[in-house]
DNA sequence: GTTAGCACTCTCTCCTCATGAGTGCTAACA
DNA sequence: TGTTAGCACTCATGAGGAGAGAGTGCTAAC
């Protein structure tokens, strides 16, 4: 698949003005607007050996040629250059980390929001995952006879609530011991790891309060299981409405029904390779609902641990120069803010 | 505004029609469809009537009759009739509030998902109100060198996180005499009138950790302002695809739009009569997104006292009867899973 | 290898025309 | 006086056709 240089040139011409008018490209468009000293029937040969290869096509006869998946695919892998960012995308992006904050998932909520802002199409931001993360703290108060709350805070930053049942007259002192041992025993120790035998372990150190002891651990290990599914937040998803290939509302129906399956999203962003930003196009997406869109995802972490996934959703005629640079951008302060909120502890 | 028995009749076969079929309904189809006992031509002269009175309008000359604003208001405050829900819709509804539940939130938010289930249109539910709400329990915790978390139940049910910087050294037992002060002192107030004399009363006590409380006490003392802002859920936004008269796609921007402008949705569902249905028609919403659409909501509560709104949003052509049953079986529900959970305290 | 020229294809828009649903009016009827 | 049949009229809708325009592929000349 070698390309000439100028046929990478046309190629490139085509995908570029059709990603920005969403019209088929014809070759006299092609010769005007880009300065390829050639005339017309020129790229008009050259268009017929691109189409012959499989990297554009015809709607029909008479009209331009239009990218397909593997233009696109070529476009991203060999022809596109890095996009440097507008001065105020840069700013908008810098600035929206330089609030202090203390909370992380506020701040991945907020990141949701910036994406789909920034870059015009609707931003997905997988939250930390909870089942591998490790207890850092827990605490269980009483809140009314016969109800406490649980609130743990994990390695990666996650506070979670949790009400449970316990045996009537326990008072705070009570349960505040049972908090001491919880932290005493469980602290570093992944959710998913907690072992049988370490709960036994600490069964006998709190033998008194044995039956609350119980419902506690039972609801640490429910928040334990992986099916639980960590958090989905979404961005911009109006945005995908100005887009001119969603002027059908079926088409947007599909997609908005597998935005609110938030299983669905999670299966989308699911294997994203370690660090790297990763683009997927139109049928390379396994789910169908995605077909004509492209997505570009990547990893973000916490002190260099691998914590979520976050991506962008558009069209397949998607600005992946522009796109790929806010994400990576967008990812590396997201881990400088994370990591500073968490601390190297 | 005198109407006799066969206009009503006829304005009611009209409406019904269209809310079923959303097509402009004539004098043929009433005649046939609604035994009514006259021809098409005295329909014709009913019709001409009705529209001259404003209860229905034509689209152009050669259409049927389409009802107007003032016609379904006619309708929903005169002719309709309380519609008995069906066997499976109650068994639903019942179903989702038989499950035990414990957490106010997650009840809220599964209201929220119901709704819009059994009516197939965009569901609203504004959750319970912070500022106005009472402290039930506050637990101050440290996370890490000098952070600590805060932890706060309100007595509407409320758990609420928020993190916090301390002077580094503070133990967790000096945090614990932290948090029983606030208890001792706090209990039962509501968080708006958290007053500077209470917190002055308070330092006093505990003179030791002065700065810490401070900080707690700013953190609190915002919580306590509306302009935060109750949590909103929507459910089955994309149902409004479904419906012909969002086939265009800018009608749908419009309205997720205002939808994903949250102080908009509470605008929205701002004013509700006390423990009232309310049902807004069209142009008698005060928003202009929504001025094609109807909004049909309603006040729960907690204990008999309300503490939020819920509401059900579709086009003008809703079924109004159903829905109106819809929403006051799952108030009633509502209501009761709340108070069992906060219990009479 | 490149280009000008040209015939060809196909979409898109605009127009016209026929169709049919539905009306309002009038006159006859009970 | 209310009801109805009949009829002329209106207007949206859809089908069919002509013309314009964009863009192509091919051929022959450069």
């Amino acid at each position: 698949m070698q390309l000439d240089e100028r046929k990478r040139l046309v190629l490139r011409a085509i995908i570029e003005d059709y990603i920005d008018s969403a019209e088929p490209v014809g070759s006299r468009t092609i010769a005007r607007k880009y300065q390829l000293g050639v005339s017309p029937a020129t790229i008009r040969n050259e268009m017929a050996d691109l189409e012959e290869m499989g990297f554009i096509e015809q709607p029909h006869t008479s009209a331009g040629r239009v990218p397909s998946d593997r233009g696109y695919r070529f476009y991203v892998d060999s022809l596109m250059e890095p996009k440097r960012l507008a001065p105020r995308d840069t700013e908008v992006i810098c600035r929206a980390y330089q609030a202090e904050a203390r909370e992380v998932q506020a701040v991945i909520e907020r990141t949701a929001q910036l994406l789909s802002r920034v870059t015009d199409y609707v931003a997905l931001v997988v939250g930390p995952r909870l089942d591998t993360a490790v207890f850092r703290r827990i605490e269980v108060v009483p809140v009314k006879e016969s109800t406490a709350l649980i609130t743990l805070i994990t390695g990666n930053g996650l506070i979670q609530n949790k009400l449970v049942e316990v045996p009537e007259g326990l008072t705070t002192a009570d349960l505040r011991a049972i908090s001491d041992a919880l932290n005493h025993h469980m602290v570093g120790v992944p959710l998913n790891k907690m072992s049988r035998t370490l709960i036994r372990a600490m069964s006998h150190e709190i033998v008194r309060h044995q039956l609350a002891l119980d419902r506690i651990l039972e609801v640490l290990e429910h928040l334990g299981r992986p099916d639980d599914g960590e958090r989905v937040f979404l961005g911009g998803t109006t945005n995908i409405l100005a887009q001119p290939e969603f002027r059908d509302v079926e088409k947007v129906r599909g997609l908005f029904s597998m935005l609110e399956r938030l299983e669905l999203v999670r299966e989308l962003m699911a294997d994203s390779g370690q660090g790297m930003l990763s683009v997927s196009i139109g049928e390379e997406n396994k789910l169908p609902e995605v077909a004509d869109c492209s997505l570009i995802k990547a990893t973000y972490s916490i002190n260099g641990q691998v914590v979520g996934t976050l991506g962008v959703i558009g069209p397949r005629r998607m600005h992946y120069d522009r796109v790929l640079s806010v994400v990576d951008l967008v990812v590396r302060h997201l881990n400088d803010q994370l990591s500073q909120i968490i601390g190297d502890s």
